[in-house]
DNA sequence: TATCATATGACTATCATTATCAAAAAGGTG
DNA sequence: CACCTTTTTGATAATGATAGTCATATGATA
């Protein structure tokens, strides 16, 4: 049932976007646009203040609100063309999900986060929830420690 | 510098908790033993809520607030008495540390918690972090999925 | 037991996220 | 294009988990 929309072009992906508000009854509207595109042109991982600042920032001609950015990351996340790590107290974060699934490295210090795939723990991960009777559907996994840069501050 | 409380007994664990709060020139207080002897006597994972309302209904006779729930556990976790588990926006989950490590299996259907150990991945991890130039702390590596029970009800 | 620093419970404040709602915009239809 | 209906929007209020405040209670020490 997740759609994969690894290496998509952003018109690509703005075609399945607007596939899905279709298929929901929905309407498409510029706020969406800017909020895809924004996402698109930064592959990086924001949180919603954040990603809002921005969008505010790139399309100074358009009005938008925090709730349509808080709205429309939903319809996105549930579509699966963003995703999100959640990070404890400090919210969650959001990317744009054209790229193949990975987990996160992040630095105590400074914040920095490194992106990883391996099979090997995916496959491992998969065995686990088969032992345990279930049928794995999703996975969070974040390392935490210090990066070579903030190791030298100290 | 983290300790390892694996196994230890209540009583064991008692003793820590005094050295501790004696160490930092704090003060034992029957509302945090109260909430030590309920994580130890329930081994499960408890919203600081939940923890809350199972400490009044053992000691009847203890005045307690949710705000010293909140100040013991954070106490508790920053000594490494107890860990927690992040579940998003549902919250924060707390239990004994006095079990090794393990990650935890969870169903999205009926919340049900199945923890379990894997040295394969963990190793794989440190490898992966190593290779990126991090020293490794800490991680979270949570599975989501559908327990067996839930899967019949379908 | 007297002293005094810390802990407590009730309460308030915070802060991210959601809900509400009247006004605006989308997008069919002719 | 004008009309019509539905969805969307932004401003704002509400929510809910957690943290902070403060006067009083309590624990540790001598
Ligand atoms: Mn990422
Ligand atoms: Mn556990
Ligand atoms: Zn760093
Ligand atoms: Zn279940």
């Amino acid at each position: 049932m997740k759609k994969n929309f690894e290496e998509m072009s952003y018109d690509e992906l703005l075609t399945e976007f607007k596939n899905i508000i279709k298929a929901n009854g929905l309407k498409f509207t510029s706020q969406r646009e800017a909020i895809l595109r924004t996402l698109y042109d930064n592959p990086q991982h924001f949180t919603s203040e954040n990603l809002y600042m921005l969008v505010k920032q790139r399309h100074p001609d358009l009005t938008i609100g925090i709730a349509t950015v808080y709205r429309t990351l939903a319809l996105l996340e549930e579509n699966s063309l963003v995703s999100s790590i959640s990070l404890g107290i400090q919210g969650k974060k959001f990317e744009i999900a054209n790229k193949p699934h990975h987990d996160h490295l992040i630095c105590k210090e400074c914040g920095k986060i490194v992106e990883f795939g391996n099979e090997k723990i995916e496959s491992l991960q998969h065995q686990i929830a088969k032992e345990n009777g279930f049928e794995l559907t999703d996975h969070l996994m974040q390392l935490y420690g210090v990066c070579s840069e903030c190791k030298k501050e100290t």
